[in-house]
DNA sequence: CCGTTGAGTGAACATACGTTTACTCAACAT
DNA sequence: ATGTTGAGTAAACGTATGTTCACTCAACGG
């Protein structure tokens, strides 16, 4: 079964972009590049019905992604490097957080319980990522747990550029600056999961987690406004 | 293969308790108690060796335990309830830290740097319920997640009654101080995966870590103290 | 236009899996 | 002493797994 029937045998095969409209069949490099991400979504999506990556097989991932098992290995060696894939795009994902907070700008006023909202926000519409970040960033296979930690403490020296940027808490060292931002995201994380175990259609849990969320933000964000270096 | 072969066919049968030493036959229960735990120390051995909890086959579990895979239907109706097992065992193991400290008490000098110190090696030495619990709070199994979330809680909630007791941060009130240790927790598991991490004879490596560990939660206690609950 | 390339196929394999079944035989209650 | 009980066994089952192979046939490059 192959998956895009070609439009036609060869469409007209001379200019490059022979017509706008009725446009020419995907190339194979993109094609493969579809496979690909095919087979990522599949195990992020089986991820999603509640397992764990490391309990996925590699068959139930090619079926999932609507391909033979053969296909996979035209594009990872083993269920391993689809991992590390998946950490990459889900580092991608990480960052992205970073740009849409920086786009809008920081509020000035309430600005804890702004940024928790758009987290969460953000948390709830990429939540297949963030599942597995929050997941395999403890346990599972030693390699993926390594890559996801690299990404996270990437994660927290972007933040900490930022906050320099901004002029936040200007007093702080670098090395404490990065200490701080390593807690926040450890914090951010573990609320990840939170938010995601959220039973749908249950205001007032979201509101108390939210709550929550803000105000360890606050006590965190307290202690680093007072912190004398040499303590 | 019996794998405690019978001393005597029947030991004297008649006493309760024969003979004090060439002592009588475990009874039928302590047997059974005894292959429990070889499951259970199966699995979390496989786990030791890097794995993931979801990804562990009943077979492999009994192999480990040196057991034959019916066997395993007489203790548990399924991986799940094996793993629900080794939540509520080291959920002793995390109360026993708090016991332990209780005990020494808390020093007045240098008291977060002392406490780490004690955690560090708590979790050295249950090497394995910390890295089950580490390794599947975020992921893996829903069931198994939300039972570790309730021991954790738990074990909150204790932190939050010896504060309490000892007089500690009596100005916040008990909303407060129960996300105070909420936070505290996510902190304390978060660095025991950094721990178990720790590559052997890297003693650079593990002063960072510790001082990292110190850091974040003086900055936490320092939030705690400058609190004030209208904000 | 036509030969090469390589993503996706379908079939086959050896192995591992979860679960059930009838069994043994020591500890137990009587 | 004797019959019951139940933890552990051995074997068998149907199914799922990872990996390999020769294959097809559309996009590609000359």
């Amino acid at each position: 079964m192959t998956r895009l029937q070609p439009r036609r045998p060869t469409a007209k095969s001379r200019s490059e972009d022979p017509m706008p409209i009725a446009p020419t069949a995907p190339s194979r490099e993109a094609r493969k590049q579809l496979t690909r991400g095919q087979l990522m979504a599949g195990a992020l999506d089986l991820m999603g019905a509640g397992r764990g990556f490391s309990s996925l097989s590699l068959r139930e991932v090619t079926r999932a992604a609507g391909v033979v098992p053969a296909s996979f290995y035209r594009h990872f060696r083993d269920l391993d490097e689809l991992g590390l894939a998946l950490v990459e795009q889900s580092g991608v994902t990480l960052r992205h957080l970073l740009r849409d907070v920086r786009r809008d700008g920081v509020p000035l006023t309430d600005m804890l319980r702004k940024s928790v909202l758009i987290y969460k926000q953000h948390v709830e519409s990429h939540r297949l990522h963030f599942l597995f970040i929050a997941g395999e960033r403890g346990g599972g296979s030693p390699v993926i747990r390594t890559a996801i930690r690299a990404e996270e403490s990437h994660f927290a020296a972007e933040m900490v550029q930022d906050m320099r940027a901004l002029g936040l808490l200007p007093a702080l060292s670098s090395e404490t600056l990065r200490m701080l931002c390593g807690l926040v995201v450890t914090t951010m994380i573990n609320a990840a999961t939170d938010i995601l175990d959220l039973p749908p259609k249950a205001p007032r849990a979201e509101r108390e987690l939210v709550d929550n969320f803000v105000r360890q933000l606050r006590l965190i964000f307290l202690g680093a406004a007072v912190w004398r270096e040499r303590l």
